[in-house]
DNA sequence: TTACAATGCGCAAACGTTATCTCAAATTTG
DNA sequence: CAAATTTGAGATAACGTTTGCGCATTGTAA
């Protein structure tokens, strides 16, 4: 059997309550008493069992991840990040997932709740929508990924912004002043954030975007497409210098068709993503400079605000967003000789 | 505050122990009492409170899922699936994910085996490849998943023969003679034996493989390279009228080859792909048919198949392989009709 | 001294279940 | 009809912790 408490209080000649009290650093208490019982516990490995410990502190020590996320591409990263910025701590992860569906989403949570999770993160694959509204009114201490809340809602997302003004202001540290943006479909809040950041940073520095912000699919085809016209033979002249695109599939798909055309990247037409999702940017021909959202942390500063607001400390209210940041391969013909592979 | 079983037992009439007998359908007893007993759980919505069951039932009604994906690309789909085949049972996942590295490997075992998991789950990245040691011999119920494990182990991997047999049947089926295979690694077990299993497939219908296996990377540079090589002017006459490609990525390189090139798929060449991962197989150009492992089923698979190994009964032992599909996209030309979209 | 507070620690109850006994009433048996 | 058995259900003790309360013992002020 387990070591218990017991145990470690019969080794150190002491009553379980007193165990107890020194373990947790409560009471009062002869220094040396607490001591023998500390020493005593290390030396038989004990570890409290934390479904006793919930039982009468009625916390169970696990938070509940609940996404919305099929395909995992942003969801583990997150998972992970907040799995490991609490585990320390002595809390779980438990991992739900329902896809899009109302019942599976309620049944979760049912079970999350039977579990009594002491606090929620709600991960979602985009920042303008909302959990589906039963989710919303849980009673449990929440925390929003990727994903909009109400007004009073706490949300870590992904700094869109500054990862656009990085992304922007590589572009015009290297040089360029024809700098076109290319993203998603103007109703994702996301692709809109980026491209005022990207027109303010411009701004900032004097510059002028080249023409409007390109709103469309977030595919690939979109960036085909579009490099196969502006770099048509007959506009070519005024075409872009560099691109900042609004995800990396966008970015591939860009390259893909300036390559076809003979345009060279990044001698010719500097590309920027963002996203970096490894395997895509990695994989274009040359492989992709581009934004990365840090969702590792993210999910750190999710797990960790939790916490705190679980033990009651007033945490970073509203949204937050963690910092991006510019991993530079060799899409943009910079130096990176400085930069760790 | 929670209704507990207490509230239960007094608007029934009856006392506590009466009352979770009823519950669990044990014991003796009057259906009237019986059904008293269920109704009064009913109309309180009662539900067990799984952290008391739990610490007397010296089970947590929790499973662990241990993963070293690090970027969610298997990992999420096999949790989402074991998740839900496991959730109506009443049974948790816990999520911890260790990133290769195997002190948080340790602390991650630990964290689980202290919240007294049912079973565990080693989720890994490629099925040649063992957990690492210290997660092996837990003394927990374990079921591997897209990992290998010692003899007396269970593992659920993805059908790596079915599927490469029924990719290479369907290049058949569309009456393609000349069928050529290009994968990843040798040392990739996975590999060795999709491309087996092409070579058994062709033999079975008479026809011979169109040269050897072409191992290399999983990479689409090793797909694009190897398009530009086979497809050389020079060669073209002699070249593959079709190519199973032993995963999506090197499908993508050598569509994106052979479209440079201006060899047509699939008019001239068919393509099979393998992984289904999803936005990689949809944006090629054209859209990838391709093979999926049915990762969400293999986790329900591993789920029950680990509720039932921790009930005590005998579960399917050894390597189990969960059926691939087949996905029908555009790239071999075959007609679909017949398959949503 | 006497009274009274501080110190150091243990008893016992609680958390919400399930499991092991026990025991009265109802039923069968001889 | 008495004895044996079955039936139905409650009392009580766990499970491993934490915690409110109480009780000695020691130290301090009057």
């Amino acid at each position: 059997m387990r070591v218990t408490i017991r145990d470690v209080a019969s080794r150190a000649g002491v009553s379980v309550t007193t165990a107890s009290r020194a373990l947790n650093g409560e009471g009062r208490m002869a220094p040396a008493t607490r001591n023998r019982v500390q020493e005593a516990a290390k030396a038989l490995e004990y570890r409290p069992n934390p479904i006793a410990q919930g039982l009468v502190r009625k916390r169970s020590f696990t938070l509940g991840l609940l996404t919305n996320d099929t395909y995992g591409r942003f969801t583990l990263p997150v998972a992970a990040g907040v799995s490991n910025a609490v585990v320390d701590r002595g809390v779980s992860v438990l991992l739900a997932s329902y896809q899009d569906d109302p019942d599976l989403a309620r049944i979760n949570l049912q079970a999350l709740q039977d579990r009594q999770v002491d606090g929620l993160i709600l991960a979602g694959k985009r920042i303008d929508r909302a959990p589906h509204a039963s989710l919303l009114r849980s009673g449990i201490p929440t925390v929003h990924v990727m994903s909009a809340c109400d007004n009073d809602g706490i949300a870590f997302v992904p700094d869109d912004a500054g990862g656009a003004r990085i992304a922007t202001q590589h572009l015009l540290d290297l040089g360029r002043r024809k700098i076109a943006h290319i993203t998603g479909p103007t109703s994702f809040t996301a692709a809109r954030i980026r491209a005022e950041s990207y027109i303010r940073t411009l701004a900032d520095n004097g510059a002028k975007p080249w023409g409007d912000a390109i709103y469309g699919a977030w595919s690939e085809q979109h960036g085909f497409d579009l490099a196969l016209h502006l770099y048509d033979r007959k506009r070519r002249a005024d075409a872009p210098d560099a691109i900042f695109c609004g995800n990396d599939q966008i970015a591939r798909g860009m390259i893909d068709g300036l390559t076809q055309l003979g345009v060279s990247v990044p001698d010719d037409v500097a590309i920027v993503g963002f996203d970096n999702w490894e395997i895509f940017a990695a994989a274009t021909r040359p492989p992709l400079t581009t934004i990365d959202m840090g969702l590792v942390e993210l999910g750190r500063q999710a797990g960790l605000c939790l916490l705190d607001l679980i033990d009651g400390q007033t945490c970073a209210s509203g949204l937050t967003r963690t910092p991006s940041q510019l991993v530079i391969r060799q899409s943009c013909g910079a130096d990176r000789t400085d930069i760790a592979a």
